[in-house]
DNA sequence: CTTATATATGTAGTTTACTTATATATGTTT
DNA sequence: AAACATATATAAGTAAACTACATATATAAG
């Protein structure tokens, strides 16, 4: 098993998260959050970050803008409305995830 | 969204954990096993578990055997000594992971 | 000057690992 | 007799990652 197994299913929640903190943020951006936030222990790749951030856009959870920097196109995204709400339920399942697994992973047998 | 969704790459690893601490178990019982411990929060369904279960022992990690209990046949899995190296490292991992997810979850916008 | 690394975005093909639906069979409760 | 619980299993479909490839500019190192 990959060390990144884990990341499916929480890779859409992470990105929604961070752009709910920063309120704008482009590709690249994210990668380095990331790395600096779990000090490099979950890697993002380009081949998972933006096929996730174009499925966010056309879910209409994230809206674009472009913008040149140093001769470098950058695409900074933003959550919408609709964005805005869904990262919520989706912060609360990931939280109430991670409670249920952790009970699953601490139980000890039980000897009586 | 599936709510399930976050199950992904977790599952072998709370299988794994769920026969380390009961040494023996058969495969209603732990979709049984998980229902309770989670309070019916995770649905171990029987078509991701059994091919969950079938990969497993096709990678030495677990064995088996049958027992007729009412009629009725029971597959009994069990860890195998690689199996139960593996699940000591899933365990970390999935440990650490939470760790890292919990840190993206939580973190606050930089204000500074 | 040219090579390597960092910055920046993207697609194509592949694989893993679920979901949903279906199948079979017995035991128990209403 | 019907519905629900116990018990295992497969088939078809899909989501979501992975690896690899492609492109382009800026900067640092040799």
């Amino acid at each position: 098993m990959n060390s990144n197994a884990l990341l499916k299913g929480t890779l859409q929640t992470i990105i929604l998260k961070l752009l709910e903190d920063s309120s704008e943020m482009y590709g690249y951006e994210i990668t380095q959050k990331v790395k600096e936030v779990t000090k490099g222990e979950i890697k993002l790749t380009q081949g998972a970050l933006y096929p996730t951030l174009h499925k966010l856009e056309s879910d209409g959870l994230l809206e674009t803008h472009t913008e040149v920097v140093d001769n470098r196109v950058r695409k900074y995204y933003r959550l919408t409305q609709e964005g805005k709400k869904t990262t919520t339920d989706r912060i609360k399942e990931a939280e109430n995830f991670i409670v249920q697994l952790q009970a699953l992973l601490n139980i000890k047998p039980s000897i009586a």
